[in-house]
DNA sequence: GGTAAGGGTGTACGGTGTACACCAAGATTC
DNA sequence: GAATCTTGGTGTACACCGTACACCCTTACC
């Protein structure tokens, strides 16, 4: 028998570390996390890491991996509209539990095979409800980002870790924010809902997930249209 | 008479500050810029640039001061949708000559008086047309970062400067990139015009001008369609 | 039991943003 | 004209970052 294990420490490998990261990352945010204060969290010495991960730019694509992973499957039974929507309200939700993927995703530039995969059940998603290759092409690139579930906010929160950090900028943005109700400003603070007095949506402030169906279904509306009405590529010379 | 300025070098201010940092960030990149490395260009010492900016972060609010105010105003002789058109397609212009300012404009949660105005005249121009408020509220929502002028990429290109590091990644990402022609992403493979055989669109490779615009005129489209049909927003309880 | 391999450690280097004390020249006031 | 104040550039120093490199120590295997 080999001496006790007087520690119950595991041994690390690239999964505890990829979780732990992952973690790590949805407490205190992307830009807190260093390979420092992760190999901290896993009472090793930071050097440690590197024996899993090649270093933090692959640490950053494999965590996105994980949480791409976590993205439902997508549905066979019904049409590819609903099936897209419901593809990409489940990435939403993925995201929205991991908000610092947003940033990753929206930094890299090559793509890992979770992330290839994704992309690339998507895209059959169009062509096997009849899109032409050319028309996937173009409805993909309009997609964009909200392929991830998310969108530029017009009015970012605050991140929960920076909010301090973030109350100390300029004095002048700082109010001219805040205050947007100001002379100044008339059509935004019109927008956003400072000002509402009925019972409409923006009087209820600004529901996200009501915004973000309701460009997603825009955008859906117009691929459905150009897809019935036969959109053909415009010719080039 | 005084000792005549042995040296030309002009003192700093605040706008040759910005200025540089603009220049500078166009040349070698956003990750690239550093505090250091703009004094060095201004032939000051590190510190002196505080004397001018608070700190990093408000130096990249200030550099997207100076850029934003490249787009052009709006056009007021022609109806909403052609204006709103220009005005974005000249953001976008702006946006290209300036690369970095994707990545600061994403990543910022507050917003500075010059972004302010560009949003506030944007929704200005929509209510101008007859938009409600609520359509308007949805449609800047829609919008989202295509009002700057940009989206994200399906395959982003590398950067200028970080090209040879992004040659490094895990070879396995970097052949799934290259080699999408596999059998592993047919349908990437078709969509990024791989195996393009006429004269489409796709067969040409990737036209970011025009994948922009088709995007953009999409939700224009869908937009107007909303207004033109009387869209109400849906009661809440 | 010898040996090879894998995984954790310690040290060190060059980079970052920036706080703080200092100092030099120009403007202002008496 | 001298004393003062203000503005702006300097030098040093600190804490943090990612990570290269050499060194173990434990385990696995022949």
């Amino acid at each position: 028998m080999t001496p006790a294990p007087s520690i119950p420490r595991l041994r690390l490998n690239r999964d505890r570390v990829l979780q732990a990261a992952v973690e790590l990352a949805d407490e205190i945010g992307l830009e807190a996390l260093s390979m420092r204060r992760l190999a901290e969290e896993l009472g090793v010495v930071p050097m440690a890491l590197y024996k899993h991960v090649a270093n933090k730019e692959e640490l950053l694509d494999a965590m996105v991996e994980v949480i791409v992973k976590e993205i439902d499957p997508p549905i066979s039974s019904t049409d590819w509209k609903t099936a897209v929507r419901l593809r990409i309200i489940s990435a939403r939700q993925v995201l929205m539990r991991h908000p610092w993927a947003r940033a990753v995703l929206e930094s890299r530039t090559n793509h890992t095979p979770t992330v290839l995969d994704y992309m690339e059940s998507t895209i059959g998603m169009f062509l096997a409800g009849g899109f032409s290759v050319d028309l996937t092409h173009h409805v993909m690139h309009a997609l964009g980002s909200r392929m991830w579930g998310f969108t530029q906010e017009l009015f970012n929160q605050p991140t929960s870790s920076g909010s301090a950090a973030a109350a100390e900028t300029a004095p002048d943005a700082q109010s001219a924010q805040t205050l947007a109700t100001a002379e100044r400003y008339p059509n935004i603070a019109r927008i956003s809902g400072a000002a509402a007095h009925d019972g409409t949506v923006v009087a209820h402030g600004c529901d996200d997930r009501f915004e973000f169906e309701f460009a997603l279904d825009l955008l859906l509306d117009g691929f459905e249209r150009l897809h019935q009405t036969g959109w053909r590529p415009p010719l080039r010379s």
